[in-house]
DNA sequence: TTGTACGCGTTATCAT
DNA sequence: ATGATAACGCGTACAA
């Protein structure tokens, strides 16, 4: 008497075993059809175990696989947010090379906070995944990298790998933008244009890499040589909210006097855009405004903003690679200024 | 002899045997206090289980507990893609949902191509989630829908749960927004204001949710009862470049006798912007616009957009509940217009 | 080339 | 309450 699958309740899933025994082969040699990198196997066998799968409905049950090999084809990723455009945009970018690169990608956000974040990494070692990358960025509260660190170390010492993505704050190793120099450039190009007095929003959140936006802004505006520079450096909260709200909190005499207001990135020049409007400014004609990062979202603002474009998919690319060799250096891509519309040149200014 | 652990080299994680072995207990014992959730260990073995576990860095293999329980606390999201504002904002809901559910999610991006959703499909099987959420819609090439379908009852059978979300396009349980309505009443209020000769953009792409709105539109400014209704329904690509381009091509005349545009997106909607810009026409003083959906991307575009808001945080929540429990019936969640700056009071044509 | 036997890290069943 | 022991599904030496 044959022993029937009833149709009743929830059936088991279809095993390998399942598949050998439908096939008339030993399991050893189904795995070696189905999921073995060696096809020493007959051509005979090999059909019956090919045609027993696809009749079965058969799937590997991954986690019997990482378990068994000890290793997975998984990387995880650690990201702020995954609504905000630009981490979405990133996040996107790493899942489409990971995914060329024969990787699942399994995406984990930090919300912000530097406890979810040890929080996270430490369940995330247990998906044993080949890579942690780490491309969160904007905490609210202060970092207690230490954990963090030894955390990450612990999964480092068991064969897996940390890549750091945009952030430079913890000792493994980073793939960033030139964000220094894309924001020099961007001054540069920008005092070119005319502009002397700016405004310049950092992040209340100390972020080396927002940071060196700022500095890098603050330098070339300097070092151009014109005449009568002044730059004013700020640190609202890192987001649209806090650039919206800061403008709106700016004295009307300081506010007369700017010419233009660079933020850090796109998102919080946007809100400084909403911030300007609602105190009746114009833009660009009484005010210029810049960003970084070159989201997608400025498709569809007028006017078009001026930013600093940063290759995505470069990075994304270079992490992935990194995230599968032992890698040798950092890696830091470049960013280079797009002038649009909301940065036309203007006189310089009589003093 | 004690057998001490080598410096050099990667090291084996640390496994529930070295800790249970570290504390002087049996693994089970171990496992109890660790991540078992019957509480029945005396609280001195309690301890020093804790105490080695934290000593040594123990987090539990989850692949190993997946196998071992035969069920996982993951849920498999399938989505068209992740950069798109309207989906990553959907993703970020689920994820927030399913977090304060316990469960992790994995997401799977389709790029909208269907062979690519049944290759997913069967893919995540072998994950073993707890559920497979599809919020996937608009793809490049006809449905398939019979292969994935099976796949699905497969899945199903194996005691996993499918939900479906903004579509209902497959026989599974559905969480959808009230597409017709929402665009109905977007339509009635539009009447109302005056409009009665408007282009509605569809898609190429046959989708269910999608044709909702289109119909939805339609019947709204029909039985508005005002005299003089037009409405052309054209289905172009279904992208920001597809609403864009129709608006490029669209003839003269037609262009001029038109009063209002109405895109079954936001994304769309914008792209119609940009086209009908690009013809020189000012908005809304020559013409009107209107999209579904409201993403967070509308905040920045001038005109403020009218559009209909779809409460993602509902169906997100629903969608997770409807992953654990063996649900019951499909359900509606309602959508409302919101009227902004784009879409202004008009004088009802003189005809 | 194919099959036997064992191990991977964990949970579950069952004595003790 | 605790500890042996048997699963879970798969990969892989090793033997045949």
């Amino acid at each position: 008497m044959t022993e029937t699958q009833s149709d009743a309740g929830p059936r088991r899933p279809v095993t390998l075993d399942d598949v050998a025994r439908h096939a008339g082969v030993s399991q050893p040699t189904a795995s070696r059809v189905l999921n073995g990198s060696d096809r020493k196997v007959a051509e005979s066998y090999r059909k019956r175990v090919m045609d027993a799968a696809d009749e079965l409905g058969y799937t590997p049950n991954l986690a019997a696989q990482a378990i068994a090999r000890g290793t997975s084809r998984t990387v995880a990723l650690v990201i702020s947010g995954i609504s905000d455009p630009y981490f979405s945009a990133m996040a996107a970018a790493i899942m489409r090379q990971a995914e060329s690169a024969g990787l699942r990608v399994s995406i984990a956000v930090t919300e912000r906070s530097v406890d979810r974040e040890l929080e996270l990494v430490r369940e995330l070692r247990g998906q044993q995944p080949r890579a942690i990358i780490l491309a969160g960025t904007g905490y609210v509260d202060p970092p207690s990298g230490d954990q963090l660190v030894e955390e990450l170390r612990r999964y480092e010492e068991t064969g897996g790998r940390v890549v750091l993505i945009s952030r430079s704050d913890l000792p493994f190793e980073t793939v960033t933008f030139d964000n220094h120099e894309g924001a020099r450039q961007l001054a540069v190009e920008l005092a070119v244009l005319g502009y002397r007095r700016a405004l310049v929003l950092g992040s209340a959140t100390p972020l080396l890499s927002m940071q060196q936006r700022v500095e890098g802004f603050v330098a070339g505006l300097a070092e151009s040589g014109a005449d009568g520079v002044e730059t004013v450096v700020r640190h609202p909260e890192f987001s649209w909210q806090g650039a919206r709200e800061h403008i709106l909190s700016l004295d009307e005499n300081e506010l007369q006097r700017l010419q233009l207001v660079f933020a850090i990135t796109d998102d919080m020049a946007l809100g400084a855009i909403a911030g300007l409007r609602d105190r009746g400014l114009r833009i660009p004609d009484d005010i210029a405004v810049a960003g970084f990062d070159d989201i997608t979202t400025l498709r569809d603002v007028v006017p078009p903003l001026t930013t600093v474009h940063v290759a995505l998919d470069e990075v994304a690319s270079e992490a992935i690679e990194r995230a599968l060799n032992p890698a040798s250096s950092d890696r830091t891509v470049p960013a280079y200024p797009i002038i649009r519309a909301s940065t036309p040149a203007i006189e310089a200014p009589a003093l």
